[in-house]
DNA sequence: ATATGCTCTGCAATCGTTTGCACAGACTTT
DNA sequence: AAAGTCTGTGCAAACGATTGCAGAGCATAT
């Protein structure tokens, strides 16, 4: 009685009719086709035996899998994995399998996997590697399955994305700490060529300017990775360069933490004598000591709504591409305050 | 010359000869029966055309999928992340892909997805939410699709599995405080209808033994669930009995963070007042407040070993099972310290 | 009464592989 | 030289669904 030992033929000699019969009752869009009695005697048999319909001969006549590849740089990153969790949620509840695959942020890798992806003819990808210029994605939108970029985006405009609204996040944040009386912040940026590095950078310029703050290039340290080791170093150099500032903005937590590090090892009381302010809220940065004071990125949100798009652009294959940014929220922690 | 459109007829065409012994060519396992000069003259087709086998084809002649089905309790969470990193990592090196599944420890849902992986015919299956004694689990043995267990296992024996000593974990974790000169150690357990919450308690048990501490039902309380807020109210409990102690284990990181809470709103220093020690080793526990005396478990590595032993079993359907369990290593930090 | 249309079902092809079997030709063996 | 391997290839049948097409049966329109 157990697994797909049961075929639509089964049914067909059960119920004595040809497999066809069977195939278009069972199937909501072809069930009007066949006598009201018949499909009920159809689907009556088909539930007895325990009938399941066969992946593989469906996928392999109408070329559907009902599965989607999705590609995230770390799977075990706080910053990733509600992603994960959001595209499984609702894509679960349509019947689709999630394929993941992990690529540490190595190209090749990425390249790789797509391809493997493209292979099983997955339905759709959903991809949360993209740079701002990347030569992979261009291949996945001409070559046509369906496409969503999910929290990093390329600078093409015509292919469906749902990120989250950096610059004003980082505009936000700056306005937060111009309002405590900071006028000296420095930022700890994240790599240039990731769009979420990128525009929250260009929300600490935009929120300088709108503060009457103005811009010190002196106080902007570059990261090649949103990694706390990065941000650890980050913070070195600009410790060390003798400048003069009250507060430092990280791109992300991850690049936060790596601040807190070195300004431990400095002596120096995170909240007291300086603020920080990190980018993201990822689990357990209300932990941290002292707890972070962040913005929200609603990952789970992002994953979710990506999923959907990507249902939408499956079920038809022509609509056009759409991109959605969601809106970040400050979270007031311990890790700011007035400047000393 | 892109998508899986040349088939093995196309080939066979430019090549001049049958199908099938173009599938012989590409097949390493046949090879040796098509004559060297037209082998190399199919795999040079196949090269230049970029050939791509189609998998549901594959698939449905030889019912292997080369996919295999994760099930976690939830993606999101530190202590399970690893695992299915360590999974993918070996699995994908194999040229399979990894179909995950998130169920937020519901049963209904653990059995919804195990279902749809086997309708979808995985080659094998690892479990990383198995309860001690689980019908589900028994169902999938009896089926037959490879199996392993990853992290929780079941009473049962005779079925794969790779976890982590837990007993002996909890049991060093006392000696490492009773060493400090603890002698009232409370204990806040897992469920106990996982193995982890089982034995990690029976680890404590011993671990009084060992120590010729004596056993007081009135120092251990049990959580129904591996989070934060359990460990809490635990934690609350505990402090409302009025009963003396120097020290708290949890049973993993999460409750050990709930304790933190519980113990901040009393007005207690952890590390000072009282020591707290953790259990995982999850990511981040290093950077609580205070950075968590814990027990490294080996999560990436679980992940890696589980994965290959599913391959051992999907090679060799007869492989019997395999059970192996990872040593666990005491990480200290600031959370423990002498006796108040 | 014939023509027309409509509804339902069956036939058979197809998707792209793998693989048992038959067989042709060459190579041993006696 | 006849008989018996052995090798390499092709043929065709699966695997289990979907679907265009043809036609049977019946009702309706002419």
């Amino acid at each position: 009685m157990a697994s797909s030992r049961v075929t639509l033929r089964d049914i067909a000699e059960e119920v004595g009719v040809n497999p066809s019969t069977v195939s278009r009752a069972l199937n909501p869009k072809t069930r009007g086709m066949v006598t009201g009695e018949i499909a009920r005697q159809i689907t009556e048999a088909a539930d007895r035996m325990g009938y399941r319909p066969n992946p593989f001969a469906y996928s392999l006549r109408t070329n559907r899998s009902f599965t989607v590849g999705v590609l995230v740089p770390d799977l075990t990153n706080p910053a990733f994995a509600p992603i994960i969790k959001g595209i499984d949620n609702v894509l679960e509840a349509s019947g689709y399998s999630v394929m993941v695959a992990n690529t540490d942020n190595v190209a090749e890798r990425e390249r790789r996997n797509v391809d493997k992806f493209r292979e099983r003819h997955v339905d759709g990808l959903v991809i949360a590697t993209a740079r701002r210029h990347d030569p992979l994605i261009d291949e996945c939108r001409t070559e046509g399955t369906p496409l969503v970029l999910a929290v990093r985006k390329t600078t093409d405009s015509d292919i469906s994305s749902v990120v989250s609204d950096e610059v004003t996040g980082g505009e936000t944040i700056m306005s937060h700490l111009a309002q405590l009386g900071h006028r000296r912040v420095a930022y700890v940026a994240g790599p240039q060529e990731l769009s979420t590095g990128f525009e929250r950078h260009q929300g600490y310029v935009r929120g300088l300017n709108a503060n009457n703050l103005e811009y010190d290039a002196g106080l902007v340290e570059f990261c090649d990775a949103f990694t706390e080791e990065e941000g650890r170093r980050a913070a070195s150099r600009l410790l060390a360069s003798g400048r003069d500032f009250t507060a430092i903005v990280a791109a992300n937590d991850m690049i936060a933490i790596g601040i807190y590090d070195e300004l431990q090892t400095k002596g120096l009381v995170c909240g007291r004598d300086i603020s920080v302010v990190g980018y993201d809220d990822m689990l357990f940065s209300s932990k941290f000591d002292p707890p972070l004071t962040t913005m929200h990125s609603p990952l789970l949100d992002i994953g979710a709504e990506a999923a959907r798009i990507l249902l939408e652009q499956i079920d038809d294959p022509e609509t056009p591409p759409r991109s959605v940014k969601m809106t970040p929220e400050l979270i007031l922690r311990k890790s700011t305050g007035k400047p000393a």
